[in-house]
DNA sequence: GCAAGGCATGAATCTACAT
DNA sequence: GATGTAGATTCATGCCTTG
């Protein structure tokens, strides 16, 4: 029996080996992707000469690699532990989506979008050099092709859209910012990633049902915890990060007091 | 010397091959995307007409290691001919992107955005089970992690974007419905995926120069040649299909002679 | 000639259930 | 698993016909 409402402070893929298979609803996950080169691969110049690193701290960046072996391991447990009914979402960055949805079409999930959070008031490029990162992207997959009747409100959402059907690309909300965000004692923000209430709502309401159980592996400064709990869905939370599962933790807290 | 304004009719990967190092200053690529149409379902609309689906022999690959396959080839010959300061374009949707964005990494190919071409009067989804497909993904790189000096028009581009910045998600463009798109002689869609000239436009406005040479490696209807042409940039084309090279003859010819 | 309305159509991994 | 069948489901646009 998974103890539900709380969030397990270990090693995410340890954690996911103890559940069950087919135990949760719904997964959302926002893993880490901070990428570099790759070690092994060469860098080769226009006149066919290698780039030899000049810095000693390339050695200290992941390779993909690295990276992907991590990625598939996660994944692999978490498609084990995911009902044929439930469906997961990954979101990602062009850093490390392309990576993480190869992997998952692999191991055999079957993609049903891939949707686009489209940022409001996100960070312009200031080099001019490239278009402003203005999105995020999230992959919908259930556990294999065959899984059909999988939850997704389609009428809610409808209702919700002035009665048409939502897009893929309809996904537009605040990245988070003031209120919202969580800071630390010097105002500082106390989670790089924390990502905005509405985007893990929006999550929920179109693929979950009250009284489902919710998983999410890389449980951060707890977003999907608190809005969860605001839906009346029971939820599981993984973190490897002492400081963040304390902070979590408090907001959760903090936010049950609030709605008494 | 590669021939110049031509297209090429051979396999996309054997005419790569031929081409020098360091050649092109922009590739724009919209190569198969490996869909996968469940087998003898039809889909029907509510008047009861039927979806045209893309089934041509072209998209249709055994497995996902041969389109792997496939794409590793492809693209690293690209890269080869790609000059320093050049960039490539690749599309795709959720079918296939993510294969192609990991093999493009694994390459050492640098990526400098993923912009998502918003679609306007996208089909719906007809059964309520998904979201709307309603976009498509370009990636968009340079040769390598090293490469700064590719040409990116940033000034052009905020005036066009009423002096602001434009942000990978400011691609919103119609798809290719109507006059603009190419017609048999029964009136039926002369190529199943015939890509919008505004949108290839941009591509070419964004990152290439006058007297540029373009290379578009899966021709189809000829969009980039009659971008390039209007634009005052040198192309190539390659394309595998006898009847789109034809097509697409056809529709330069009549372009350049619209054009006098 | 003009306005209103009908009709065609678009890269689609588009269902659920019984046998 | 594979196959067959009943049944539920969809949106914007542009072109063309009709009045």
């Amino acid at each position: 029996m998974i103890s539900q409402n709380e969030i397990i402070h270990d090693d995410c893929i340890k954690v996911l080996k103890t559940f069950s298979d087919n135990s949760f609803d719904l997964i959302f996950a926002d893993p880490p992707y901070n990428l570099q080169l790759p070690k092994n691969k060469k860098l080769i110049r226009a006149d066919g000469s290698e780039v030899i690193p000049v810095s000693d701290s390339w050695d200290k960046f992941e390779s993909y690699e690295e990276y992907d072996i991590f990625t598939e391991n996660w994944i692999k447990e978490c498609q084990r532990i995911l009902k044929p009914t439930g469906t997961i979402w990954i979101m990602g960055m062009y850093h490390n989506i392309f990576r993480v949805g190869k992997i998952m079409q692999d191991l055999g999930l079957w993609f049903l979008n891939d949707v686009i959070w489209v940022k409001i008031d996100a960070m312009p490029n200031f080099n001019g050099r490239r278009f402003t990162n203005n999105h995020e992207t999230l992959i919908w997959a259930v556990k294999n092709k065959n899984c059909k009747n999988y939850t997704f409100n389609n009428e809610f959402l409808k209702q919700m859209n002035n009665g048409l059907q939502m897009k893929d690309t309809d996904w537009i909300f605040k990245i988070c910012k003031g209120r919202e965000r969580l800071k630390d004692g010097n105002g500082i923000k106390a989670h790089p990633t924390q990502k905005p209430l509405k985007l893990i709502q929006q999550v929920l309401l179109s693929a979950s049902r009250k009284g489902d159980l919710v998983l999410d592996p890389f449980m951060g400064s707890g977003t999907t915890a608190i809005v969860a709990k605001a839906l009346g869905r029971n939820w599981v939370g993984i973190e490897k990060e002492k400081k963040y599962v304390d902070l979590a933790n408090m907001r959760i807290k903090k936010y049950t007091e609030q709605a008494r």
